[in-house]
DNA sequence: AGTCTCATGTAATCAGTTACATGATTGT
DNA sequence: ACAATCATGTAACTGATTACATGAGACT
């Protein structure tokens, strides 16, 4: 379960109210980790029980602001260095690949090339924000920006492929 | 849902046990689509149920043979030409990498460096797969080899990238 | 006064994993 | 006889999605 690292990673870098944490999956984090309003509160409620966070800060309208607790801290260093990253990967976009042959071959064709236009587009959004931001040195630049290379090396290699495939149908 | 569509796929090429297809979850759909043996089960009883395929044999130790129906084959190919393909990328090794700010720079590095010999040794797994399997030119050895060929790719990128990516962390 | 955004929570459902449970047939 | 493989099914649990429900504070 990564989504509980997710929100002790957040909050390792400043404390935070549970709809702040859910901006942020909305904006940053959605490409990498969707999650959505209901789960961020039952595990932030459950992160607090276990006393990875607490509430450290109550606001206006109910806002209650989480701080990671040193034990929180060490939990997420022990995932991010004692525990294999080993996220199954599924794809249902390669998964259609193995039944193309029920289709017919403009068919077939026409769902690869759509791939790559789909990847060329991805691959244009990311462009537009890396141009958008102003990167500083700072930790969230930093690998901010290198999970946006990856993306665009990701989206790049997709569509070269996608592409090659095409030509790959009988 | 895809596993659904999956089992159509499968049963599209002819008809199968559950155990013949957990067979093939477990070797060729592994990588793209994992499924276990009592998910697939109960998505069979779900589909025959449904009407999308229809038990036509019965063999020894109480083996059933699926075959697609009519009604099977369209939804199959409703499903690959009808919806867009848009499942959510949850990667935890991308995830990882928001949070290499909590470790020292040498253990994010080691992060990064292991994740390079990690593909590396994807690529070399499906280079050996793709030089054992005899291919021929039926739509399952054209398709199987598309998705083979793209996931050579996808860990030649990832390779770069993380090789980059540690020389990014000051 | 009315609307938008902030802010939290819970219930129902679906998809996927792990574990349990059983038994027939084949090959040595 | 015994082990391996074939073959199916169900129950309990976890993680994720969708929908429902409520209300305070800010802005116009």
């Amino acid at each position: 379960m990564s989504l509980r690292h997710a929100l002790l990673g957040l909050l390792a870098e400043h404390p935070a109210s549970g709809y702040d944490l859910l901006k942020t999956f909305e904006t940053s984090l959605a490409n990498v980790w969707p999650a959505t309003q209901s789960q961020i509160y039952t595990e932030l409620s459950r992160l607090a029980d276990t006393g990875w966070i607490s509430v450290t800060a109550e606001g206006p309208r109910g806002r209650k602001e989480y701080t990671l607790t040193d034990e929180g801290l060490a939990e997420l260093r022990h995932w991010l260095t004692e525990t294999k990253p080993q996220r199954n990967t599924r794809s249902d976009i390669l998964l259609r690949v193995f039944f193309l042959g029920v289709l017919t071959p403009d068919q077939a064709r026409a769902y690869l090339t759509g791939l790559a236009d789909l990847s060329q587009q991805g691959h244009d959004d990311l462009r537009r924000l890396v141009d958008s931001v102003d990167w500083g040195d700072d930790d969230l630049s930093v690998h901010g920006r290198i999970a946006l290379e990856y993306g665009l090396r990701f989206n790049a290699m997709r569509r070269e492929w996608a592409e090659w495939a095409a030509t790959q149908i009988r």
